[in-house]
DNA sequence: GGTTGTCGGTGCGCTAACACACATATAGTG
DNA sequence: CACTATATGTGTGTTAGCGCACCGACAACC
């Protein structure tokens, strides 16, 4: 891909593009930081920029009317946050935060609107990086119907792994119990047992990968089908 | 909308196009019928055809390695059956299979993706539906996460009831239980409890629903979500 | 350097859903 | 009409995860 010449500042969706589209993004996107637990939008509520993680990780949530809440979704480098921009339902109910704090491209709803309009090269990554979003969700609802809390936190420390690059992950295991919906004390079990078999270590907020083969051998296949199809769909 | 006088065979999604735009596809629009359990396209397999259901009911379900299912959809004559043809991902790892027996129109692929490209309202449509779909496959996500099997059940018995034009479901608790990928005594206590609350009667394979209205109150959030979601993005 | 808040560990009782085994009833078929 | 498939009901024991209560340990911050 001789066309991956230009830099991509981080976004492996936006690597992928022409350099000509690229260029033409290019004086559109504007950084921006987020700060861990930070809410992106909230639901139904309108955007004004789409954006395009370079180093944050981003979750969807939904919120339950009593306070408990669910992940439905998680987006990187890989990807971006707000397809309903594009979609055309314009909001989803739902929200979205930090997970990991990091940096992003974002763009206005606007150039984004038009850009897409156009139909070139960037529609179809933006609708491919949706289906695979979609596979996400739905291989997420079928993880939680069958599947236990450990082989989920696997799922979930593997799927935060893939977008960053390091194996060190800031995050407690009160707001993981929160992500995947259940309780901090199920999560405390499920993380003890996989220190226990020398898969990660962590203490206070800090969890460290170490044995990543590991894991992927602890996890249900949920999570190779939704990084086959990313990896099929994007690459 | 005047543009809606024309005949639109029962699709709901295709009779929101203009009345021109319709024309010009219904010579590509050919019947089918389809027999409750037909498997419609297969985990990873080519799809031939786009399908725009009428009558039919069409389950988007994951067949994990063991053998255990769970649905993460549903396809009625509010929508169509296949968008990873425009979605430009061509197959998803899942299976579609009929629920309901009854009609659907299909399209050539090739024919569904040139009108597609044209970007009109065709594709707009698709577009909003799709992400309606989303929508559904997130909330079942959480629901299965956080609601019970009965509140569960009342969810995919309004989502069958609200794709048919009858109270008359001819389906198995056996079935169900394949779909909602719980057990199938689990569904016969739940089943067997809004029977004694006269909201549903059933007999071998034949559910009646009694009173709607009751199962909209036993049912949890994600039903109302999902259909606020479908109401608003399919106006 | 003590206080306070955050993070993780643990124990106990409870319930929903599981797995398995088997009983019963009805519809359809020869 | 008898037979057999299929559909549903039920009982027993097990388990994963929940809710609650509380503890200890570390960290940050006056």
């Amino acid at each position: 891909m001789s066309q991956r010449l230009h830099e991509p500042d981080g976004n492996r969706l936006l690597a992928m593009l022409p350099r000509d589209e690229y260029e033409s993004l290019r004086p559109h996107l504007k950084h921006v930081s987020f700060a861990l637990g930070e809410v992106i939008y909230e639901s139904g509520g309108q955007q004004s920029y789409i954006y395009f993680p370079t180093t944050a990780i981003i979750s969807l949530l939904y919120m339950m009317e009593n306070g408990s809440s669910a992940e439905m979704g998680v987006a990187g480098n890989e990807g971006l946050v707000g397809v309903a921009l594009f979609m055309g339902g314009n909001t989803v109910p739902n929200r979205a935060v930090v997970q990991s704090a990091g940096d992003a491209l974002k763009m206005k709803t606007k150039v984004l609107q038009d850009e897409f309009a156009r139909g070139g090269m960037f529609q179809r990554l933006l609708l491919r990086y949706t289906q695979a979003l979609m596979t996400q969700m739905s291989q997420t609802a079928v993880c939680n119907r069958l599947h236990t809390v450990e082989q989920q936190l696997c799922r979930w420390l593997l799927l935060s792994r893939d977008r960053l690059n390091t194996d060190e992950l800031v995050m407690t295991q009160e707001l993981i119990a929160n992500m995947l919906g259940v309780r901090r004390e199920g999560v405390t079990h499920a993380a003890g047992r996989l220190q226990e078999n020398g898969l990660i270590s962590y203490v206070r907020g800090h969890i460290h990968i170490l044995d990543r083969r590991g894991l992927e051998t602890a996890v249900c296949e949920c999570y190779r089908v939704v990084k086959d199809e990313y990896d099929r769909l994007l690459a």
